[in-house]
DNA sequence: TTTGTCGATGTAACCGGTTACATCGTCCCA
DNA sequence: TGGGACGATGTAACCGGTTACATCGACAAA
């Protein structure tokens, strides 16, 4: 491995001299500098990051701990920070802790020391033990947590806020008796949208003990849900689900029962995931911002940075989901644009 | 920022009995260690990693070079590439390089130093300056990458076999007239997949020129690419599309021109995305087994890196992606499972 | 009691950079 | 011509760990 020592012997100078043409300082003759560029030229020489960021006390980098590596959640979180981070030459240090205390507070001991800032998204930073090992030393966002703190930052988004909005929607397309589909039990996500959903229906409908059946967030859960609706004979318009991949697991047993989706029965889901706009009919869901909320928490860890430590966390930010009206929400059925003549098509493709 | 030497004074004992004591050497006293951890507990001491992986040549972490976030692909190949390196303790330096050369020399260069091995997905190391970049004294494994080379490793798919068995498969469903439409230009995943087409064609067909349709595997550039073909009134009965995303905008024109996706017109892709699974009919593709690449490519950096430097590339790994048969290349409608009756469900739930 | 051995602990060098401070030579001005 | 100022370069300490080697003390054997 060649070092700066190498570069400095083979150009006939002091590492110091070395060091300071390699980056660029002003106080090196132009020759002494183009005789030390040219020996790391030659030598190849690569500056060992793992050093100097010893000294510097920077290392550039930022660690995200995640929960775990959701499919679309996490790439869309991921892509979000990515966007932010890559602006202010940030990498990312990467790590997913399995949904286990443990390997979290591992995560986070091993980024000591090799990352600027901690991005942390952990279903709750007490049980995980993360709360002291988040020293004061390091800015850290937490994402997603409801963790009111003046040591940290934090950013999420207004699930309650938004499970209303789309009540409102559902209840001004007509619909009136809905049901809900939960995600996991100790979700705290999935707990804030029931509980805007029946807050929602109180204040709108009169109803203050709606149907809540359980699910887990996965495709089989919302099937199994509507199952157990269709079985139970309910009297149900519309089933608003904690998730997308529970709508569409929903809407799939709905569309073999040979329901109409929209017009007899609405669905509703939650997080606006691609799929979302690709199944038939189209998923009306709220767009969680997943992008956003990384970017935004990456932005509030540099701001965090840059103010000093111990850091002073801003105030949370919590974003609002958007509506995304589809047609499974949709009483009248939209027949798209008008086909083109059949007998053209098949007499020129077929 | 507290210090092994504060734990150490606190202790009352030598930075060296401190460091022993904390990495579970065995010539400590009981008693000392005891008075070492308490110490080490009572200030929140947590190593720093960088400083310890300077004297120890190792930093348990991998750096993984991208050329962009896609997005399923991306999170599809981190999925794979986490799964390998949670198993082994490793964490992830991740570097988006944003499609730019000059990025992807910064991202290895500041990798240097921090991780034990790269992982580098670049459409051209040549090209990119990287080839003698990643040196000898760290492993490095390439994804997707046609560079045989004794220094590298490498990991990527079969896309012309794939492209044989697609074709093969289209051809046995009675398909005749098949047209292609590529990915980008200079994109040598998508080359590949008209070579093996092209291959296929002439071998089952005789057809020595068959179609081949431009496009950038945008979802858009499939619609584009239908339109043309209707707009022709070209003869075609089936559309075989260098990936998912081209292939579902391709098959929206088609069913918006009242054509019947599958009985009419065969539709295939490639890459099996999620999506690809919930539009409606269903795509058939192939699977690029993209989680699996990163985790082979994963095993084979750490089988390199134990085998010591300068290491000895494995030889290239290529994968064999897998057919999957979906409703878009069914000649014959399928139904579904009969719908219950309809009187109970509108009786029940409405 | 002396000496040799061995285990526990301390000292200091080292990993590969950066940088405060010292040194040296040149040039300018009195 | 001598002294001061300044710019280029070198020396060495330091970042926070690890570890080879030295040292020290206790204990056993002679």
């Amino acid at each position: 491995m060649v070092t700066i020592r190498d570069v400095a012997r083979e150009a006939g100078v002091s590492v110091a001299s070395a060091s300071r043409a390699l980056n660029g300082h002003d106080s090196v003759t132009p020759s002494t500098r183009a005789r030390i560029e040219a020996a790391a030229k030659q030598l190849r020489y690569v500056p060992h990051s793992g050093a100097r960021s010893l000294t510097s006390r920077r290392s550039d980098a930022i660690g995200v701990v995640l929960p775990d590596l959701f499919g679309e959640f996490f790439s869309e979180l991921i892509r979000g920070i990515d966007r932010v981070a890559f602006d202010h030459g940030l990498q990312l240090l990467l790590s997913n802790m399995h949904g286990s205390p443990h390997e979290a507070s591992h995560a986070v001991r091993t980024m000591r020391g090799r990352v600027d800032g901690l991005l942390v998204m952990s279903p709750d930073v007490h049980r995980d033990g993360l709360i002291d090992l988040l020293g004061d030393d390091i800015p850290a966002v937490l994402l997603n947590a409801r963790e009111q703190s003046e040591r940290f930052g934090s950013v999420g988004i207004d699930n309650a806020g938004a499970a209303r909005v789309m009540t409102e929607h559902l209840v001004e397309c007509g619909y009136r008796r809905i049901a809900f589909v939960a995600g996991p039990r100790h979700n705290r996500d999935s707990a804030e949208r029931v509980a805007g959903f029946r807050g929602a229906m109180a204040a709108l409908t009169g109803e203050r003990d709606p149907i809540v059946v359980p699910g887990d967030y996965s495709e089989s859960s919302g099937a199994e849900a509507a199952r157990l609706l269709i079985a139970g004979r309910v009297a149900v318009d519309a089933i608003f689900c904690a998730n997308d991949m529970m709508a569409i697991g929903c809407a799939g047993v709905l569309a073999d029962a040979g329901i109409a989706i929209g017009p007899t029965i609405g669905v509703a889901g939650f997080d606006d995931i691609p799929a979302a706009h690709y199944v038939e009919p189209s998923l009306t869901t709220m767009n969680s911002r997943i992008a956003d909320m990384g970017a935004a928490a990456t932005e509030m860890l540099i701001a965090m940075s840059r103010d000093g430590m111990p850091a002073k966390a801003a105030a949370p930010l919590v974003l609002e989901p958007q509506l995304m009206r589809r047609k499974s929400t949709q009483r009248v059925a939209d027949h798209g644009p008008a086909p083109i003549s059949q007998s053209l098509s098949t007499g020129s493709l077929s």
